[in-house]
DNA sequence: AACAATTCTAAGCATTAGCTTAGAATAAAT
DNA sequence: ATTTATTCTAAGCTAATGCTTAGAATTGTT
């Protein structure tokens, strides 16, 4: 009985994930999201109930979309070191092919909104300990395929790859690549 | 022959500057900065020009805050690796005992406004410039000293540890500071 | 064909943004 | 004491902010 959408949701919310990512959130206006979005202000709110809520779902978005694009050679049952080398300078050739690095849309969130607001935060570490979590079942695994010393400390090294990511994040808005490339380079063989 | 000002200016700046600081250059609005300040938005503006300029202003006047409260050890003549290492762990602490972490002042403007003013990107470059050497001169000095390897890459080196001080500043405000420590103490260890 | 549910358009709401201005207050120089 | 240059107060400017509303348009169902 009802009229039908002419948009999709989750179409419209990469769209505004986007944008989130290129201006981050106070900078990023509802009327530049429903020119980007390609929809009325009328349905952003009536879709995503306001510009809060429709950030946090933008996070989720990021989220799968990351899955989906970065994390998937990481995710894999027997992923050990080799994959967590080409991750970084994967990471670090994604940003050289951009003209300006967008970093990671949760590393800047939570530089700029840090825990100002609970819910925003509370995604921000939902995120960090998926990624913990992550790291720690790939050097797990590295142990077990002897690409790094038995006596490794996982729970530390997990710890600090998890801040070497954060790190490219703002690194690569500011780095050229031969100083990412000597930041990745001198993070990932320290653990050999 | 004229009316004498009731305030100093760079008090009032160092007054800006912790503004920007807690609440980055957005969300800071004239509003607050002048009722941080103590001084009228007339004043603000008599004597800063306008809002970009007195944030350009407060990068400066941190910058030379943090050579006095930070760098300081690190750049004595003879600083090495004890000194880096110090600097580190002090920097972990000084996050410990803030209910929550400001971070750097120029790694939060560098990830929320990233190269979009140019004005703003030359004077955080000028920072990581001189950091860099900072880093460089107490590398440099650590090897003379035996304290790490002579084939060590001091620039190479130089660049990781500009990114670990990057790292530090988006991650001490997530992170624990278990999981912090875990991360220097590896970043420290791979140079020896 | 008429209905009913929902979407869309476009205008408008109050609030806040950065910034300016007119005029009173002040203090050194004459 | 008057002048004169400057500071300060307080009000107000335009534009932009997040969000809402009234009403027209559209669609599947009856």
């Amino acid at each position: 009985m009802p009229r039908s959408k002419t948009y999709d949701d989750d179409l419209v919310l990469e769209k505004a994930m986007n944008v989130f990512w290129v201006h981050g959130y106070e900078a990023t206006s509802v009327r530049l999201l429903e020119k980007e979005m390609g929809i009325n202000q009328f349905s952003i709110y009536a879709s995503f109930k306001n510009k809060k809520n429709l950030f946090i779902q933008s996070i989720c978005s990021y989220r799968e979309h990351v899955k989906n694009h970065r994390f998937q050679p990481l995710l894999h049952e027997n992923a050990g070191f080799q994959e967590l080398e080409r991750f970084f300078s994967g990471a670090v050739n994604a940003n050289m092919t951009e003209i300006s690095s967008k970093g990671c849309l949760i590393v800047n969130t939570a530089g700029e909104l840090g825990d100002r607001d609970s819910d925003i935060a509370r995604e921000v570490n939902q995120y960090y300990d998926f990624i913990r979590e992550m790291f720690k079942n790939v050097l797990r695994n590295a142990v077990k395929k002897q690409e790094i010393p038995v006596n490794t400390n996982v729970e530390q090294q997990a710890n600090f790859f998890l801040g070497v990511m954060q790190s490219i994040s703002v690194a690569s808005k500011t780095m050229d690549n031969n100083q990412l490339n000597d930041f990745i380079s001198v993070a990932l063989k320290q653990i050999k």
